[in-house]
DNA sequence: GTGTGACTTCTAGTCCGTA
DNA sequence: ATACGGACTAGAAGTCACA
């Protein structure tokens, strides 16, 4: 089977969400307590360590007060 | 804990991949082989049952030939 | 304030079957 | 062709101590 399988949705999502944060000009801890995430698993999101699932996806999203999709671009 | 988990975007992209399947008039089984996953899982998804990782929307986006943004509008 | 490794718990994801 | 169940394994979720 080939499972070709693709990170770039993932690092893209991992970029664009650090940006976010940064014009916030929150802190990974801020976006922690705002999602209801752990500090830590934040920053391994950020840095694309995480192959993040849909919904925590959606919570991160709505934390940083962006539209998912626009974390995807 | 208070995690007022939504889980709208989900429903969304189950929507939106059952219908970009059968616009190619594929089966699930069809998207499973083309996807690398399972069948029985590819059907859970599309019933909005799973909390699907990036990695895997991004590899069933590829092979529907959707963009994945598409998949969540 | 952030990165990292290690760790446990929980669920994503597989595989078998039946309807 | 699809849904659903049970049993299983891989891997995501979530936490911590320390740098």
């Amino acid at each position: 089977m080939t499972t070709k399988q693709k990170i770039s949705a993932r690092l893209r999502f991992s970029k664009n969400l650090r940006e976010a944060r940064l014009r916030r000009e929150w802190s990974q801890e801020d976006l922690a307590e705002e999602s209801g995430l752990h500090r830590t698993y934040v920053g391994s999101v950020e840095r694309g360590e995480r192959n993040i699932s849909i919904d925590n996806m959606e919570c991160l999203a709505n934390a940083v007060g962006v539209e998912l999709i626009d974390l995807l671009k």
